[in-house]
DNA sequence: AAGTGGTCTAGACCACATC
DNA sequence: ATGTGGTCTAGACCACTTT
């Protein structure tokens, strides 16, 4: 499977931006358009592919060929099959050729766009802390952070509300370290500012997440103004600072029709 | 998206860049070495982020410095860029330069690795059908396939077996097309090797798919040999034929021990 | 041996952002 | 005006697969 490609999401936009009809019928390249020859390239192949006229298993024509075809250099041809690639829609091997994919179920991935542009959103965007306290009992939050049962961690758990609703339930642990800021001074720069928002810096190097299906709780319920015994997502993470220590462990509890989790596959637009 | 620009913030990353600046000042490519000379670029630069030598909000030198610095072409030294691009470690800017990207929980994303090992293991595979019926009466699934109420449709449930367990249960409507071939041509055609396993050539131009929350159900469960009442992982897709109609409407239940959503962000390895 | 994709060069010009 | 990334050329050689 392709593992999806920043670029690729990025040119998506720019490529459908101005697709030259004309072009595509005519099997050239425009020189003169805006668009670049290498998208011009990738909308005339995609096209091909979305027909059937390319289906998939089949092999597309040599790199060098299509160069010759759309009277482009060699690397622009490459660009153009490139884009194809990160789309998912072909796949190439070394020494055999470029094919176009057949689409399956495990062909898709789920982004957190949707998490993301709600938490980029900062005007419309609300705190509410409904607990900060140290726990010292143990937990499997210690033995995540690496720390002994006995050693304190800072829970916070914040309500994120946006446009005056509740959207997910933010719950984390962060180690209780003396030599760090205070508490206060933590609640709102390491976890929150470098967790939850995007803007300044961040003090992680890196981070893992794991999607889980859950039962919504009594508490939580109340807490996210939802119906208790309902199903919804629990989205963990651990983050490492740059000493590699797992430093930021919790979970967001949000519904699934406010992070819709939704992929596409094969070829959408022609 | 906001642009950090006040580059002296992180005491901790500015010292780092000093100390770092002289571990790494070899900045050399082997050019005898079998790993090419972009991915050995890409190699030192991202040591440089895991470090803190190039801190998140910080710029890269321009493409064109790099190339001089490693003494490569331009092309090389993009290409070296592409590669921390596509890991999602930096953002290019054009006209302004490349940055390195601050991690966050909204910048990750989940495939379905699992789901797509376990079938295309096909060795260890069974498929039990629990049911494969024509069903008349209305329902969402008719709406999704773009039929009337009265149309009837083919209903086909099927527990697929991994290393003799249920791994996951598959529910599929497709619309039934006297044209088409018999119910049990598309039971092992269209259906099944074309959704489910990923040889051979798919009937299918795109698909929508949406991972949503669900409890499993008293027969879901049974046929799983899972508890009732558990919070496990409904995939819905809609499949559309290269006519663009909605073709294959369905469901796998899974669990989320069977099929892990794990994402990773940032720098894991040095 | 021939054909394919993968890497690389040394330039060039363009689009865009910043000063 | 300068510097940045984005596109493009016309070659070259290499690694790999197929015939």
């Amino acid at each position: 499977m392709v593992m999806p490609k920043n670029a690729a999401r990025n040119n998506q936009a720019y490529l459908l931006n101005k697709s030259g009809a004309q072009a595509i019928a005519e099997h050239k390249i425009d020189k003169s358009s805006s668009l670049p020859a290498y998208a011009q390239m990738a909308n005339i192949l995609r096209q091909k592919i979305s027909t059937g006229a390319y289906a998939p298993g089949d092999r597309l024509p040599a790199e060098s060929a299509l160069a010759k075809t759309f009277g482009v250099s060699a690397m622009t041809a490459r660009q153009a099959v490139t884009v194809l690639e990160e789309e998912g829609l072909v796949r190439r091997v070394q020494g055999s050729g470029t094919f176009v994919r057949k689409i399956g179920v495990a062909a898709s991935y789920f982004g957190l766009d949707a998490l993301g542009q709600v938490l980029a959103d900062e005007a419309n965007l609300a705190v509410r802390i409904v607990n900060a306290s140290v726990k010292r009992t143990p937990g499997l939050e210690k033995t995540l952070l690496g720390l002994k049962d006995s050693d304190p961690v800072i829970l916070v758990e914040r309500v994120i509300m946006h446009r005056d609703e509740p959207f997910t339930l933010h719950v984390s642990f962060t180690s209780f370290d003396p030599a760090s800021p205070t508490v206060e001074a933590m609640l709102d720069t390491v976890v929150l500012t470098g967790l939850i928002f995007q803007e300044g810096y961040s003090n992680f190097k890196k981070g893992e997440l794991r999607l889980i299906p859950t039962i919504l709780g009594p508490r939580e319920a109340r807490l996210l103004r939802m119906e208790p015994g309902r199903s919804v997502f629990k989205l963990e993470h651990l983050f490492h600072d740059f000493d590699d220590r797992p430093a930021a462990f919790g979970w967001f509890i949000v519904s699934h029709e406010k992070m819709p989790l939704v992929s596409r596959v094969g070829v959408w637009h022609d």
